[in-house]
DNA sequence: AGACTAACCTGAAAGC
DNA sequence: TGCTTTCAGGTTAGTC
């Protein structure tokens, strides 16, 4: 679910109630895929302990603890991260709920079953709760000096991204250039729908090998990631499935979305058939007149 | 090393 | 109505 643009979105949402708080109480639910760390060692060592900061890398989120340690969180495909107090989360049967008016589409987030865990604060009162569906998300505690594979193959993040670097990351490879546009160890932070959306803005198609694609292209290539994810962080991310911000509300770049989703409407720039098609399992949109 | 696949898990929507 | 299939914003382990 969540790229780049979702996870800053929330990281600036939840900062300011994670940050200079006493974690007080841990509620989990049972050990699974989820919990890198378990949820008893959770219980036992979160406890007492202070948050710093909360940074964000690529989709990750890395919260930093008075001791040393970091709490490691991803959100997976279907992850959300609500503070209580102030958050609400639309109901689930209310697609494409434009039509609701605001207090029909949202209620107070009450705990559910999909609430793996919760961190409650001393002093607050408040809590920060981590959702996730399809717990496809994870939670890792890292001890002080604890060094985080998930991390440290990271590449640069996806705001910081040069037509230069990437020139340079695909002078060897064969595959689709957007495989590599979503490789996280290349590039942090781009996942499906900004993927298709940069390879639109910049006209490159998504299937091109990648050491085909020019210098020049991959410059086009290289503002148009950061333009877009920019913009999406901007209008609060992209809501398509079951995406909301942490206050509750939707964010607003779904709606500026040239190709993701559209297959077989007209370009907005050409008026040709959006075309869909399949790379590395996922499914890719694109204009076939616009994109070459 | 790079490319490709299956797998992790749940629920909504589409198809019959 | 109800059952089955398809599809999701991500990552990783395993194979060639």
């Amino acid at each position: 679910m969540p790229e780049l643009p979702e996870v800053e979105v929330t990281r600036r949402q939840i900062a300011s109630l994670l940050e200079n708080r006493v974690i007080a109480d841990v509620i989990t639910t049972k050990p699974s895929y989820f919990f890198l760390t378990p949820p008893s060692t959770l219980k036992r060592e979160l406890p007492g302990r202070r948050c710093e900061r909360l940074e964000r890398r690529g989709k990750y989120l890395i919260a930093h603890l008075d001791d040393g340690r970091r709490l490691l969180l991803h959100l997976g495909m279907t992850g959300q991260l609500f503070g209580s107090g102030v958050a609400s989360v639309r109901l689930l049967s209310s697609t494409g709920g434009g039509t609701l008016a605001p207090e029909q589409q949202q209620r107070a987030f009450a705990p559910d079953q999909h609430t793996h865990l919760r961190l409650r604060f001393a002093d607050s009162g408040r809590e920060v709760l981590f959702r996730d569906t399809r717990k496809f998300g994870k939670v890792e505690l890292l001890l002080a000096d604890q060094a985080s594979e998930r991390l440290d193959k990271l590449g640069i993040d996806a705001l910081q991204v040069t037509g230069t670097l990437l020139h340079q990351a695909t002078r060897a490879r064969a595959t689709a250039i957007k495989n590599v546009l979503l490789d996280q160890s290349v590039i942090a932070g781009v996942g499906n729908i900004y993927a298709d959306e940069a390879l639109f803005l910049a006209q490159v198609r998504p299937k091109r090998a990648a050491k085909k694609v020019t210098l020049q292209e991959h410059e086009r290539l290289a503002a148009a990631i950061v333009a877009v994810l920019t913009r999406s962080i901007e209008t609060g991310g992209s809501s398509i499935s079951d995406y909301v911000r942490p206050d509750g509300s939707d964010g607003g770049y779904q709606d500026e979305r040239r190709v993701y989703g559209r297959a077989n409407e007209p370009c907005l720039a050409c008026g040709s058939a959006i075309k869909r098609i399949v790379i590395g399992q996922r499914s890719t949109c694109y204009c076939p007149a616009c994109q070459r």
